[in-house]
This record gives C-alpha cells, structure tokens and sequence, in this order.
DNA sequence: AAAAATACCCAAGCTTCTTATGTATATAAT
DNA sequence: ATTATATACATAAGAAGCTTGGGTATTTTT
C-alpha cells in the first residue's frame, strides 16, 4: 500500500458506502475493493485504515465480528443503525463538496454536464 | 469566515486555478470569490488562506505585488512561469481523484455522465 | 528457501486545516 | 457620535488526518 496523495477527509465516508453495500467487510478486503474500483490509483494505506476504522466504531456507527478462517484472524466490520443513518448524510456532504469544486474549477460546469 | 469542512488538499489548487483565471488577485479577494462561486457555502479561512499563499510563493509558484488602495494594503498574487506549469498538473491531480471518487461512491458513475 | 500475499496493529512525524487573536482603516448602522 | 461590519493583512496553538516505517503471524507463490 502506498503512495498517493489527497483523500484526506474522504476515507471515513468511503469506507462508511462500501459497508452500506457489502454488509460486512474486512479491513484488508476493503483496501483490495478500492485498489479494484479505481483500477490500482486509489491505495488505502494500512496506516490509515485501521485507525479510521478504529475510529469510526469507537463512534459507533460500526460493529466488528471476529472470525477465524484458517488459523488467520479477520475482524469484520459492518455498519451501525446510526451508522446507515450517517452514510446519507456523509454522501450528500461529500457530493455538495464536490458540486462547488466543479463550480469554483471549471467555470463551463453544471449539473448535469459530462 | 467560518464553518466548513472537507477541502484538506484542494485549497492550493483552487488558489492555482483561480489565479490562471484572473492574472493577479489578492487574499481578500480570493475568499469572496469562492463565496460567491459556490453560493456561500464554501468560505475559505483566513487561517488558511494565508499560510497556503506564503507557502506557494515560497515554493517559487507565485510572485506578490503590494499596492495602497485608500490608506489601506493590498497584496496582489500573481502566478510565476512555474506557477503556470503547476496548474495543470494540480488540476488534472484533482480531476482525477475526483473521478475516482465517484467510481467508488458510485457504481453508476462512468465519465461522460450526468 | 525466499518472496509475496494475506491479515492485523501501533507510533512518530508532517501537512493542512480550525479557532482564536492581533493590527488597522473605511463604511454602514444605531 | 459611537458601535458594528466590511475590508485587508498576519500569526500561533491545537486538532485531524494522513504517510512512513515499523512489528507480528500465517499462507501461497516463485
């Protein structure tokens, strides 16, 4: 895992829509399931995965499962009812973020353009 | 100036970009001028504007005018040959980070739609 | 036998932001 | 007239969120 700048702020709500999709997942699965999506440019780092994930439960919005599949210990994590709950409102807040990106970047854009 | 979240890494960017737009602008500007982009709901701190501004002139990107408009200061930026050369690639940085975001929050998403 | 993949974790340090503060002039409101 | 808001710059402490670089352990591939 490793090299690639910006996300800062974004990985808690990436993680909170793939659980939102997935049911249960595990740390480790969750980097492979970014690193498929965006065809190897999106690299969760270990460093900052678990403490966000750590992180996010300690709120409790998730809650982890241990299971044991061969001899190897896996934690998985799924969402809370307040973390469903919070999925929506971190999506919307990400995506009205990403809305005034374009306006102030791209002054031709609007929604609803390519 | 206050009240608003996520950015963390984008801010250089938007100074860049802006600055490619408009030949010189100064702090104060450059606030109002996001806010009325994003119809106030984007409100760059002087706390951070600053220090991101006196970091990229450090860094060679840009160059700094003063001029006296009525008894009062107005530091003018503008942006260095290097400056020019880094807009593009800070844009095209975010642009596809961005793409990617979506490619993970959502699975509809494909360049080229709405 | 060694390397890479799978699977978890922590800590130091850096960058980038928020919040709070300070200085100073000009304009609008009470 | 005085106070508040707008204009215009700046710094500094602290928090948040990363990166980098460790560490442990098993399984699979080379």
């Amino acid at each position: 895992m490793s090299n690639n700048n910006l996300i800062k702020g974004s990985l808690q709500t990436i993680i909170l829509k793939l659980l939102e999709e997935n049911e249960k997942m595990y740390g480790y699965e969750i980097t492979q399931r970014v690193k498929e999506l965006t065809e190897g440019e999106i690299k969760i780092t270990e460093g900052a995965l678990y403490p966000a994930l750590h992180k996010l439960e300690a709120e409790g919005l998730l809650t982890t499962e241990i299971q044991q599949v061969d001899n190897r210990v896996r934690k998985y994590y799924s969402l809370t009812k307040n973390g469903q709950k919070e999925v929506s409102a971190k999506m919307s807040e990400l995506q009205s973020f990403v809305g005034n990106l374009q306006r102030i970047l791209d002054p031709e854009w609007r929604p609803g353009l390519a």
